[in-house]
DNA sequence: ATGAATAAATTTATATGTAAAATAGGTCAA
DNA sequence: TTGACCTATTTTACATATAAATTTATTCAT
């Protein structure tokens, strides 16, 4: 009796016989959108830390709260990031312990809050974001600026035409 | 005297003034990268874990070791899935917990050993594999399969031009 | 007004990820 | 052979992420 396994099973995720096309063809696009996702997602963190002892995670939140000025409750945050509340927690204590996030109360609720960016987090995060771009512009720098409008105005058509798992706000 | 940055910092991410449009461009595409993920990942991740109790990084781990019946020495694990040693020594450990992996011993070298699936880890994977599929298809239903291709063919372009920024074997 | 249900945020337990230190085995020059 | 240096893996300390439990405050029907 001989072993046909062995050799059946030493075969990428979207090489195994008995698949569509069209299977291949969506397993394939999966493994490089993490390929991708992997090959910015960690450069631009360890070149945040470097400069400003930022991760992706936290140049996140920082980049919400630059756009609200005003500030925003945590709910609203965990809501927009699309992180859990508890993650959000986290994210704020420890962005307030680096000094760049303060907590603002809010009148007429004493469980609420919202969380903003201090003096010295909206300087941190206008350099930072320059730096963003820096790392973003020097991966593609190789691909031509149609290539990155087509693959992006693709991507976008997958995401809006993505059917979510969970219930969707139709004005979101 | 007003406050003019109130507005000028209300804007996303791609939509600062003195920005070239190609930044712009790279911006967006990074944007729509990071959605593309979340979007699947968590569905994939929720699906894989309700049915088989693994999460994507536990099915990662499987599909290498489905590859290689013969077993994966640790460190070539952590290079193929390109995570750290440790990443890979807790996922080992949490496996071998679980019953889907094995450790083997190599003769000439008492430090290192194989991972391998054990018969449990390789009929969990070859399930946890079409539940995969049928997550990435239902994600994707509503886009044609030229679309698909042409996104794969633009992020594949991407990360082979893509600069790293480690240095890469020129055969790997 | 009071008690039940709801809501905002935090805490806890656990998984996943990294970098850096520690452990333990192998190699090799002198 | 012994000491210095590699190499394979694990451990440690920490950040990030989730889900579920908890805390505290609000709301609302009665």
């Amino acid at each position: 009796m001989q072993t046909p396994d062995i050799q059946n099973s030493a075969r990428p995720l979207d090489d195994e016989p008995n698949l569509t096309a069209r299977q291949k063809a969506e397993t394939r696009f999966w493994l490089q959108v993490l390929n991708v996702n992997k090959l910015i997602y960690g450069d631009l963190n360890s070149a945040l830390n470097d400069h400003f002892g930022l991760s992706v995670a936290k140049f996140d939140v920082l980049a919400q709260l630059h756009r609200h000025p005003e500030g925003v409750p945590m709910g609203e945050l965990s809501r927009s990031l699309k992180v859990s509340n508890g993650n959000v927690s986290g994210l704020v204590s420890r962005l307030r312990k680096d000094g760049l996030v303060d907590r603002l109360a809010t009148k007429a609720d004493r469980r609420s809050f919202r969380a903003s960016l201090t003096e010295k987090g909206r300087k941190v995060f206008e350099e930072a974001i320059k730096l963003h771009r820096q790392v973003v512009s020097e991966k593609l720098q190789n691909v031509s600026l149609s290539d990155i409008d087509a693959v992006t105005s693709g991507l976008r058509a997958m995401s809006m035409k993505t059917r979510s798992g969970v219930e969707e706000e139709v004005n979101a």
